[in-house]
DNA sequence: AAATGACTCAACCGCGTACCT
DNA sequence: AAGGTACGCGGTTGAGTCATT
């Protein structure tokens, strides 16, 4: 029998997406919402298949997304909640509001990963790594990370892992309001009215995020439960 | 300045599962 | 109950960027 493919592989465009296809995207889910994303390529006039524009609005359009790099705490966060779930990314991320599945993973694989065994913790079990290993990953891993890498290590006296950051560093702190890529906030421009009217976001300081419903959207609450789901851990 | 290697992250793929008929 | 469909998730890839030689 199979598996059906998503899309009709003939005639949908794979790869980067342009200007241009953002736009449409978003000007179509601004104005429709989305209400089944096979559907949405179709209507909004996309060659794509419905699981790519749904991958492209959930985590880079999406307009509650922060970007740049995690907080030291953030990290702690992250490194906390995959000790305790493993893998799951989209639990983790959850539990860090504008922050993706995709995002967490590729933070986790890339930083947090080296990290850890820089600092001899197995980043699976999240236990020290033997002496043995340790030295050996210590050792490869030294001529190759980077200076922004460096960091400062401590382990508290319960064995969990402390990351300790130089968070001087002015790219860290307004990570979130000054990392707004150049194309989106052109992108974002072009809808200002609607964006106005439809997304009265609350900021960061304003929204309890540790409360299970998180931010309250202007648009009718059947077409938001996909973003209340992911305010729900569990 | 050019070549090479390392790193990052957006996007794709395929599977699991919930939902519908 | 069984089969089909759509969505969400996690793993993986590869193009672009950055750093080093």
């Amino acid at each position: 029998m199979g598996r059906r493919p998503c899309c009709d592989k003939l005639g949908v465009k794979k790869g980067p997406w342009s200007a241009e296809e953002d736009k449409k995207l978003i000007s179509f889910i601004l104005t429709n919402g989305h209400c089944c994303w096979r559907a949405v390529p179709k209507l909004a006039g996309l060659l794509r298949c419905g699981k790519s524009c749904r991958l492209r609005w959930t985590n880079y359009l999406r307009p509650d997304l922060k970007r740049g790099l995690l907080s030291p705490a953030d990290e702690q966060l992250v490194i906390d909640l995959h000790a305790r779930l493993g893998n799951r990314w989209s639990k983790i991320a959850a539990m860090l509001p504008g922050r993706t599945d995709n995002e967490i993973k590729n933070l986790w694989n890339t930083h947090i990963k080296k990290k850890l065994v820089k600092m001899g913790v197995d980043p699976v079990t999240h236990k020290p790594l033997d002496r043995k290993a340790n030295s050996v990953s210590s050792q490869s891993t030294a001529t190759t990370e980077s200076k922004s890498d460096q960091q400062l290590q401590s382990r508290g006296t319960d064995g969990q892992i402390q990351l300790s950051e130089n968070t001087s560093s002015p790219t860290e702190a307004s990570s979130n309001a000054d990392g707004a890529d150049p194309l989106l906030s052109c992108l974002w421009e072009d809808n200002t009215s609607l964006l106005d009217e439809l997304w009265q976001f609350p900021s960061n300081e304003d929204v309890d995020y540790g409360s299970v419903a998180g931010p309250v959207w202007p648009w009718d609450e059947g077409s938001c439960e996909w973003l209340l789901d992911d305010q729900a851990l569990g």
